[in-house]
DNA sequence: TATGCAAATGCAAATTATTTGCAATAAGCC
DNA sequence: GGCTTATTGCAAATAATTTGCATTTGCATA
């Protein structure tokens, strides 16, 4: 990324992607729902706090599982997703690929850019826009009760590029 | 709906849900790209363009499709999504249930608001949001090639109703 | 209007993502 | 440490979507 997080700071912010809760915290909030602390809800866990590598989808979480543990299964993850979902620990998302894929429920809201050639996720969060977005519901008689923000796209050439690919 | 379109053109823009291409259209766009025309194909588009019960799922178009003509089969729907969906005639969307919904690509790009208790979908259009968004991505480095916003909400009670409706 | 051939279809079976039944295991309270 | 019950792993079930293949059909051409 070769923009300055200061230069637009009026206009939107960006996420440090490194911002999710710990694994302790996620933990804290399974114990708090009555679950049972389990050594795979452990390794889960701790993969859904590591920076790095975001948004996983189930597969991709399972596979970092099994190298800890081997012995943990494929419906363990997705039993103990859907309880972090439940718990609002963890967020799922639908992109346009079939599978869901989760993020540790950040502090504060974000919204995706998705870079549409290499598939990386750049999060955001644009006050202005939030703001609108009330505005538009409150018109049509609704409360937001949450939304979704989605910009698919492809990197900009810097304009002097001789051949315009795209 | 119980709010004036004319009072907040400045805000946002109504989308009449009603406002699809009909079926000659969709039917040139796959001629045009030298698909062949068939007997269910013809079925499939004009279920599309029709109005009411918008963005149907890949079922809903298959079991209105077999009562007008009651050999066509579901990998035949499937198909001609896949195709009218590459030719820009209509476009998927993948929202928070599994499976993925379609509609006839209007001619101006919308969003949506989704009434989480009745599922009702509202069209609606934002030329400021959109304006952010294309500040956003640019600062980023990025072109927004397309875009998703989806807003879930649930009707806000008028404020001097007794007990809660609907 | 008849003819040929590739594109499209229907069917059954394959994939992919996710969920469930059930017996075995293991948290966490006593 | 022992008991109760949530959780697990496995295998099998679902659900959505896709694919292989033999058959049919649109449509360009004769």
């Amino acid at each position: 990324m070769n923009c300055n997080i200061e230069n637009h700071y009026h206009l939107f912010k960006l996420h440090r992607m490194s911002t999710g809760p710990d694994s302790e915290h996620l933990l804290d909030l399974l114990k708090a729902s009555g679950a049972r602390i389990t050594k795979p809800r452990r390794v889960i866990v701790r993969i859904l706090a590591e920076k790095g590598d975001q948004h996983p989808d189930a597969m991709d979480i399972f596979r970092r599982a099994v190298r800890e543990d081997s012995r943990i299964s494929l419906p363990t993850v997705y039993r103990t997703l859907k309880v972090l979902e439940e718990q609002g620990a963890i967020q799922r998302h639908a992109f346009s690929d079939g599978r869901s894929r989760y993020e540790p429920a950040a502090g504060e809201h974000h919204d995706h850019l998705i870079d549409m050639d290499t598939g990386d996720v750049i999060e955001f969060h644009s006050e202005k826009i939030e703001q609108l977005q009330e505005e538009i519901a409150r018109e049509l008689g609704y409360e937001i009760v949450h939304h979704r923000l989605e910009l698919y796209g492809r990197r900009r050439k810097p304009q002097d590029t001789p051949q315009g690919r795209r």
